[in-house]
DNA sequence: GCTCTGATGTACGGCGCCGTATAGTCCGTG
DNA sequence: CACGGACTATACGGCGCCGTACATCAGAGC
């Protein structure tokens, strides 16, 4: 059978190396180090993986089926109307357990091709599914295209911007962003 | 005198550690790496540096320098209306060679509770500008805060989201984004 | 030209990590 | 209870980097 009898499985070490991806970006993602965390030697790591590239790899595999096609299986599970659910797919998308993931790769991404393959084929599906959430709150194309842009770079930056905002919270500036972005609002000139 | 006769100058290991820094992260910054660019052995550079950590805080020193008082001085030297010069502020904040430099540092602020500190002064006085320069264009607060922290997100986003906009350029979503966002525009709910 | 001084080259020990080889341990199965 | 296969521990050689100690070199000033 198949059932996992071993004491460190395979899943484990992707799971540490994921976290500790998100923690201390990609060079962090050592074997030895990984053996240590997960209270273990080395030893069966090389059962699992040919070397550390390979893990990395599945480790960016698994990061993908994350923010994708996980996220979108469990927003449409629920139901509810578009807009519910992609409100939905938008907290899971940046929950708090994949947003450092999500840093981590993206800065990677600036120096590795591979990973940016990977990340433009994630960001895509994503400002797809923004895209179909507000198409038709607004119409135009342009327009829309420009509004899914703002907020998925509010979303992203709200994490990587460290300016305070006297007199305000983050989370009431970025209401207000968000408002102003998504908002239903004619705009007269 | 003071007269540099050394062959690779104080500054030059600075400059190679900030280039590392913006191109393979501050882990890449290692000393015998930086030798070698330079085309030396590390021989002279204990005599500058007492160690590793004390290169990188220097590295950090001139990031912050370069980012904040170099670009306001340059900003400020050529005059101008307040709107001119914060877009020549603008516009050297996001030079070619600024961005990499600060998209590593953010990254690394993520993990680094000293370098967060930076950042966050950095992006304090960053944000201070965008508040001066758009204050009287738009009057309410809470709305110019919000503002602003979306033309600086869409900014910061801009080299990071790697999404593609079918039938327009990146360029063409910018433009529309940021009148959205700073357009002189009254909004009537 | 000589000397003195600071910059650079060379050599070393140490450390953490990689990947391999091999031996040991556990556990379901017959 | 012995077997076998999967998992794990241990030991090893290699590599790249750190920081130190010391040798060497090149130019400034005499």
């Amino acid at each position: 059978m198949d059932v996992v009898r071993a004491r460190t499985p395979r899943h484990a070490w992707i799971d540490v190396g994921l976290r500790l991806l998100g923690e201390r970006g990609p060079d962090a993602v050592r074997v030895e180090v990984l053996a240590r965390e997960l209270g273990v030697t080395k030893g069966g790591f090389y059962g699992y993986f040919a070397d550390r590239p390979a893990l990395l790899t599945e480790v960016l595999d698994e990061w993908e089926r994350r923010s994708t096609t996980a996220v979108i299986e469990r927003a449409e599970h629920e139901g509810g109307d578009p807009v519910t659910r992609a409100r939905r797919a938008a907290a899971l998308t940046f929950a708090d357990d994949l947003v450092p993931i999500d840093l981590a790769v993206r800065e990677w991404a600036r120096r590795d091709d591979g990973v940016a393959a990977r990340l433009k084929r994630v960001d895509n599906q994503r400002m797809d599914y923004l895209r179909t959430t507000f198409r038709d709150r607004f119409p135009d194309p342009a327009d829309l295209e420009a509004r899914c842009l703002l907020a998925f770079a509010g979303a992203i930056s709200s994490s990587l911007i460290v300016a305070e905002h006297p007199g305000e919270t983050r989370a009431q500036v970025l209401e207000r962003a968000a408002s102003l972005v998504l908002g239903r609002r004619t705009l007269r000139p």
